[in-house]
DNA sequence: CGAAGTTTTGATCAAATTCAAGAGTAGTGG
DNA sequence: CCACTACTCTTGAATTTGATCAAAACTTCG
């Protein structure tokens, strides 16, 4: 599942770069950030770990010593409040996290499928951001395409009705699929029914009924638990249309 | 409203840092981020604009052309989704906002209250970035905090009940006019309602009744519109402790 | 194949939405 | 300075929707 055909190996960080030149609204394309000179720097610091399905990697709390890149596999990071899971991102190959913390993980971070991930030491990563103006840069780039994911995580979590939200997070990992170059004939959702329940703010039950809602509607239909297809586009956007950028005329 | 101090006039960038030595986790202190040296550069390039109540600073799909730092006034970035309005976030003085755009701005930005800010051209600013290193490092600072405000957005949307969302938010209200060492034996909100309601992801009656809960139950009252007080604390935190980091023993 | 864990589905209940009318605020001009 | 108007906020009643609790169907994996 994971097709690095560089020269180089070590640690990778994809972003929609968010920097477009003005009047250039070309479609937004993900990027490898690193130059191979900067993916070289990190490789001799960064160690590859691997996580069983489910495993916990770390937990909302614990002293933030290293910061984390996803090379395979899937990760959810959530925070549990009363009892209660709360999904506040799920993190795919070329993701960074470990990175925002305040001397402590601000959330906990498990593997929601086998994962193999880069990890390194948090101190050694800002001495060299410290000296490395370009790998700011890059940062700095991650850190705005995660910050518009968080936004419009919100934006889902305020529509009223379940079905909404559910097609807008599928429209979302649609998205997601299609910046990171696989095919988009299914939506693939690596995640358990419950994770999604988590992210969405809804109940499992609840999930499970708006998947029911857009398959009797015939707008989505489900192969297996985690391949989606939609059938009906037009009534698909009408639901989920609102992160996409308004194509605007003139 | 504005109580500047300081030697040089320029933009200005608060923040908490994210990144404490571990092993001394003392409550997070909103610092001043950029030097003089960089104030001064900024402000170079900075002009000062000023904003009526409700005015729009700029629109969802505009050319995102200018950063802007506040210096007085609250700022309401919004997305409008079929018809309704969601507030993302209140953005105060210290804040940065219009940067993580990708070529377009994302959102609209409204001013809440009057604002006066520092508007400064958004090529101007990368070019700076670009050679200084000190300045990047702010600016991914900025942005972490930036993030975690975002998830913890959406983890009060998460809730389930108007009352705890309600809660929730004056919690963050009252943390954030803390760390701008502001009083906090009442809680300010310039905001209207429909802006909370927005915010929230409820409707203006719901957040209307919310209050109306916190009030009957005599854990919150308010003194107007715009000024809430918490009388008992404990309740309140029963509802409210979520986002507030765990002093967890040992 | 069988057992443990997930997901679906059903019935009831609580809570927020909606629509609409009434009370309160603010801002304007006489 | 007060009165009038426009706007925001509160409150009420009916409706819709999701939560909750629980049982049945389905997956997954040993």
């Amino acid at each position: 599942m994971g097709m690095q055909s560089k020269s180089i190996a070590g640690p990778e960080i994809h972003a929609v770069h968010p920097w477009t030149t003005p009047g250039n609204p070309e479609k937004p394309v993900r990027h490898q950030l690193l130059s191979d000179g900067e993916r070289a720097q990190l490789a001799k610091i960064a160690t590859i770990t691997r996580f069983n399905k489910g495993e916990l990697i770390y937990q909302e709390g614990d002293t933030a010593d290293a910061v984390f890149n996803i090379i395979s596999g899937v990760v959810t990071a959530f925070r549990v409040i009363s009892d209660a899971e709360h999904v506040l991102s799920f993190l795919y190959p070329g993701d960074l996290f470990g990175l925002s913390e305040e001397g402590q993980y601000s959330y906990s971070a498990k593997a929601t499928t086998a994962v193999v991930a880069y990890k390194m030491p948090l101190l050694t990563v800002r001495r060299i951001l410290d000296r490395n103006s370009d790998l700011d840069v890059d940062v700095i780039i991650k850190l705005c395409e995660r910050l518009r994911h968080a936004q419009r995580h919100a934006v889902i979590l305020a529509q009223k009705r379940a079905a909404t939200r559910l097609a807008m997070f599928l429209d979302m990992q649609e998205h997601l699929q299609a910046a990171r170059g696989e095919s988009v004939s299914e939506i693939h959702l690596p995640m358990d029914r419950s994770s999604i329940a988590a992210y969405l703010g809804l109940t499992l039950a609840a999930v499970s009924r708006a998947f029911r809602t857009l398959a009797s509607k015939k707008i989505v239909s489900c192969r297996s638990l985690h391949y989606a297809t939609v059938l009906n586009r037009d009534a698909f956007n009408k639901l989920a249309d609102s992160g996409t950028q308004t194509t605007k005329p003139t």
